[in-house]
DNA sequence: GCCAACGTTGGC
DNA sequence: GCCAACGTTGGC
């Protein structure tokens, strides 16, 4: 799950209270579908900074609540407001994560040197997703890495 | 700040 | 349903 540090650092992170927050803002239909259908409680994640001067992954967490109706589209002064969402019809959904460990910084860079890591998801040129699912063989070996 | 690669919007 | 225009993401 990709955050810019200046939204939500794995620091941030590890300041809040329970040491969780919801992953709400999300507004994209894919990346709300995998929250929504597929992320099960104790999932792991892989925490990763975005647009900043060291992109890559920063820790991992775990999903700690399944995915809810997220307050932010309700809220007019919110950035994330969505006029056209209701109560009776949410469109965006967010799941919460709670951090496990923070990790060293494992660069961008770094993930793309490494041959066994080349078809995944978030190295595919011209991805935008925020989310995306990680292949377990993926994650052991980025996991031995950390 | 640039720009490639998407995703969304809205007129037709 | 098509597709041009526009907006956003995110690495560099």
């Amino acid at each position: 799950m990709k955050s810019e540090p200046s939204e939500m650092s794995i620091d941030k992170l590890a300041a809040m209270p329970e040491q969780t927050t919801a992953w709400d803002g999300v507004r994209n239909y894919q990346a709300r579908n995998f929250m929504r259908n597929q992320m099960q409680m104790g999932d792991l994640v892989f925490f990763y900074h975005s647009s900043c001067p060291e992109p890559g992954i920063a820790g991992i967490a775990e999903v700690s609540r399944l995915a809810y109706p997220d307050e932010t589209q309700f809220d007019p002064a919110s950035k994330y407001y969505d006029p056209k969402a209701t109560r009776e019809n949410p469109r965006w959904f967010n799941v919460e994560i709670r951090l496990l460990r923070k990790t060293r910084l494992l660069p961008l860079k770094e993930l793309r040197s490494y041959p066994e890591l080349s078809s995944m998801r978030i190295l595919q040129k011209g991805n935008r997703l925020s989310i995306t699912p990680v292949d377990p063989s993926e994650w052991k070996f980025i996991e031995a890495k950390l």
